[in-house]
DNA sequence: GACACTATATTTAGTTA
DNA sequence: GTAACTAAATATAGTGT
């Protein structure tokens, strides 16, 4: 009197711990994160809103989603402030404080990551072009850009170093009070660390 | 003989048209939010995965989440080589490629939005200290860094510059066969843009 | 306008093909 | 590996406070 049930049916598990068996976790990250997708698509369209999902798996695989495209998202933030000009009317001031470095690691995290995102974005979008013909993964030079995509990418990458360089200065103004440290803005020279050019190639998680 | 009901429940709505209404868009952005939240986090502590999740409001509001903390994630991405060396088999590659521009558009706008994040974050967390006290918001002055603080800014901003002048050389050498157009690294001479500095407050979405 | 409720819609754990 | 299925768990639309 208890078999007439096919399948145990969804069970509860415990999310504030991590799964241990490799073989379900790996099947729970599958799930949930298109399910992470879903959910993020939907909030987009019934709002009106934007959004970038970075996801990275234990060995190092990026993963990410973005709704509908984010020109349109860099466009408006640029003409947004990030400055607030309050006092702040408790201790509470030092803990963003401290945030404020990882600000900055965060910029860079997320600048070197985007590299892949695209890929990935790439990869599923000829996917769905080619109506699910099954082909498992389309690993193309993404790096090697046409022309005009070159030149639109280097006047890109000045207008960014022109932000940097604005930001530097943000800082000198607000450290003015500061004697002992100037920051200086970049001056263009740093430009020879190194990185070893094996394939990346996506493995799973 | 149908009203012993105390509520119609959850009613089905359409997830592919955007909600007309404001006073539910609203609610149902800040709801949805923090489910999408919520699944990110359970989707963190399951797998062993690190993420971060970006949205923006119609108004221009930025919102965001990461778990645990980014830093973690720049360091293991930065080891991480973008490049894939792979020959495409077919015609998907100008999906990919016609993304590639996109993909610099994004770096932009990430960069920029972090300064945002971190507000809204380190605000987070100065509300989670001081016990729910109900306190609306901590705008503070996120810009005025330490001097230790700054410094360290300073390297990150030099080592982002070197990593852009890195991709840049990486493009010529892609671009090599095309004879018409050479990229050409940053070369620091670009820092006029100014912006006008208004108080960034947040407003509602 | 944040929080609690309740009924239903949606997601997903475990399983099978 | 993956695609589908089922039943239980979870998220949330509409409502009230």
């Amino acid at each position: 009197m208890d078999s007439n049930k096919q399948t145990k049916g969804r069970q509860r598990i415990d999310t504030s711990k991590r799964r241990e068996n490799e073989e379900d976790r790996l099947i729970t990250f599958s799930k949930r994160r298109s399910g992470l997708y879903k959910k993020g698509s939907e909030l987009c369209t019934l709002c009106g809103t934007q959004l970038a999902i970075l996801i990275f798996s234990p060995s190092g695989k990026p993963f990410s989603f973005a709704h509908p495209n984010i020109e349109v998202i860099a466009t408006r933030v640029l003409e947004t402030n990030p400055r607030s000009a309050d006092e702040d009317s408790n201790g509470a001031i030092d803990a963003c404080r401290r945030n404020s470095i990882n600000e900055l690691n965060e910029q860079l995290s997320l600048l070197s990551n985007e590299v892949e995102y695209e890929k990935e974005r790439g990869t599923k979008l000829a996917q769905t072009t080619k109506a699910r013909q099954n082909k498992p993964l389309c690993e193309q030079k993404m790096d090697e850009l046409s022309d005009y995509d070159a030149q639109k990418l280097k006047a890109w990458l000045l207008e960014l170093q022109a932000r940097i360089n604005n930001r530097l200065e943000e800082l000198n103004v607000t450290q003015a009070t500061h004697p002992s440290s100037a920051v200086g803005t970049i001056d263009g020279n740093a430009s020879s660390s190194s990185y070893g050019y094996g394939g990346h190639t996506f493995q799973k998680i």
